[in-house]
DNA sequence: CTTGACCTTACAGTTAAGGAAAGGTTTATG
DNA sequence: CATAAACCTTTCCTTAACTGTAAGGTCAAG
């Protein structure tokens, strides 16, 4: 199967296979002659199983472990669990990071008048003459 | 004020300061002889309103907007504002995307064993033989 | 025979910097 | 005065996960 049929039946762009193939995630075998890659169904399996995963948010190299995972007869349960559950505290604390601009950005927002006048609170907030003002940028100083 | 100084009133990083500079956000003059960057205190000013733009999530293309509008006397106010509440409706995207995406790995964890066998639902679920089998993942198949 | 749809490689660009190399300047100290 | 530490400079490479573009080779249809 050529790449674009592998493409299509993966749920993936051409380009991401064959950057896929250059990072050594799925390497397919060429056709004689042209030099076309050559897709097999088990190689269709992990694009399909790489899509899925990158799908549920895990990072390539994390993907790259799964897919390890995927291909180990002799893999533990507990080993797959572990990434999953890894995956589920990072999400955790992207959410709570989240909540924590969106209530910035909404304090931000809902004190200011938002008319066509040139004094705008929000724009003092980011100014932040002094530290007395808008006591909620203090929270995100730690960077 | 030399780089080092400026760095360390606006909380930004030596490296950063020159970034900014270089994609023409903030350019210092610089001091006759040895060619050092020479950061006014207005310079500094617009630096940590940077910093605070970043810490709250807008990407540096908004800043420099952003940034226009605290150095433009004729700004008006609802310009500001329509920048926040696009960031809000970005995050509260995000929100949801990660919500989804939380949901989905749950469903994952507390459907597998995590034991010493090689069975493992939560591969079984990215392999996903037959679209039959966790109707959870049908709902993401859109990139 | 040519047109269009495939396929190939290689290189540049994206975001927002971080790191390293190689060297010039200034300041503190012996 | 010499020198070493602590600054500063530029340039290039690296990150993640691709996407876009250029320039060209191949294949099937009409």
């Amino acid at each position: 199967m050529n790449i674009g049929q592998a493409a299509t039946q993966s749920g993936l762009p051409v380009k991401t296979l064959r950057y896929y193939e250059e990072i050594g995630l799925v390497q397919p075998a060429r056709m004689a002659g042209n030099d076309y890659r050559d897709y097999s169904a088990v190689d269709v399996e992990h694009l399909r199983f790489l899509q899925r995963a990158r799908a549920v948010g895990f990072s390539l190299e994390v993907c790259r472990e799964l897919l390890d995972l995927y291909r180990d007869e002799n893999r533990r349960c507990s080993q797959v669990k572990k990434l999953v559950l890894e995956k589920i505290e990072q999400v955790e604390t992207q959410l709570q990071e989240l909540h924590a601009l969106k209530s910035i950005l909404s304090d931000m927002a809902n004190g200011c008048a938002g008319d066509e006048s040139a004094d705008c609170t929000i724009i003092e907030a980011l100014a932040q003459p002094k530290p007395s003002f808008m006591p909620f940028m203090l929270v995100e100083s730690s960077s």
